[in-house]
DNA sequence: GTCTATATTTCGATAGAC
DNA sequence: GTCTATCGAAATATAGAC
């Protein structure tokens, strides 16, 4: 489940922990510094190889943030199938409550991804316009987008599930430079309080589950 | 308060509507394709005069980035003198929500320019990185950031702050996409009833005002 | 203020040896 | 798999005429 086949390439050294460890150095620094002002040759650099060597791994620059694309649409993946059960009938509180629970848990165990779509926001669409994007394997925030968008759904209720989500950023995405060194999933469960109170107004929080 | 002076250049032809003219353009295609892969040739091809025009008015591509941060920050000055006077005293739900109430409305008013500091995160850095950031004329995210940071306040309040910020972005920001023609103002109405709920959990909603 | 060059730099990408 | 060397494109920025 971590990676997606993609075991076409061949292989003599390093038996592809290279790879790895570019995809690694690139999230960082695409993180840090953005998509567009990392340089192949700093990256390389980084690593302790020259530019040419990741032409090896990689056929192009952009092919570099499309697995990093890929790997957090893979997490998406079961979010998506829920959100499908959501869309049929009941567009309760209860089951987007739920939803959002699944995805803080994401968020908090892959925070660089989330990060690098939310801080290279252009990048990833101008990835999706090359890539003729064949059929609905979308973007999960697109997703998400197009399910809020859903008229059958009373405004109100849309623009509160939209209220969670940017909450659940909000919390999450800056946390470590906010928070300091509280623990994440500390942060994580009063941001699950929050959702509660922000889905369910005027409503007591049931106590702690046993 | 619209401008800050900024009334030492020259001026023959134009008076300067050109460099009003370049900001436009650049504030709408730094936040189409970024702000990086946006090309001094580009915008003065859609201004239909020649990149060396550009540098008539702006000694670096930076400068314009940097000019478009000025009125973002001074939209910010006002907010941050509120954010002053919570500091001393009382850090109450009510004060903050007062502080989001004004925000609100700056964030649908000036939606582009927010727009553009969410989407070119890094650039906006690296600018503050440059310009030697002299005393504390800090971002406007920057000092809210340092705000929730404040140790004096408990923590579960500051991440209830952090998440009623987060949801007015979250449903302001993409409100264009996914609320499709309601006005803008209604979804801001809508937020700041839930950021209520946010912030009071289980108090029933005042009556709408007279 | 705006133009026509042109300088300078950096980047993504390729070719071919090892 | 990684290297050296290099190409070609595009971008920022400058010089100087009008």
């Amino acid at each position: 489940m971590a990676h997606h086949d993609v075991r076409t390439q061949p292989r003599r050294k390093r038996d592809g922990s290279t790879r790895e460890a570019i995809l690694d150095i690139a999230l960082e620094l695409f993180n840090t510094q953005g998509y567009d002002k990392t340089s192949l040759r700093e990256i390389a650099e980084r690593l302790g190889v020259t530019k040419a060597a990741l032409y090896y791994h990689f056929a192009r620059k952009e092919d570099i943030l499309l697995e990093l694309h890929l790997r957090l649409h893979s997490l998406g993946h079961d979010m998506l199938e829920r959100l499908g059960t959501i869309d049929n009938a009941q567009h309760s509180p209860d089951a987007w409550l739920e939803l959002l629970d699944f995805f803080i848990d994401q968020v908090v165990a892959n925070q660089d991804l989330f990060l690098l779509h939310q801080r290279n926001h252009n990048a990833f669409e101008e990835l999706e316009r090359t890539e003729h994007h064949d059929a609905d394997h979308d973007d999960l925030q697109q997703q998400l987008q197009r399910f809020l968008a859903t008229p059958t759904i009373p405004l109100a209720q849309r623009v509160r599930m939209a209220c969670s989500l940017g909450a659940v950023m909000g919390a999450l995405m800056g946390a470590n430079h906010v928070f300091g060194d509280v623990p994440a999933t500390q942060i994580a469960d009063l941001v699950r309080t929050i959702t509660h109170d922000l889905l369910h107004p005027n409503t007591p929080q049931p106590s702690l589950k046993p």
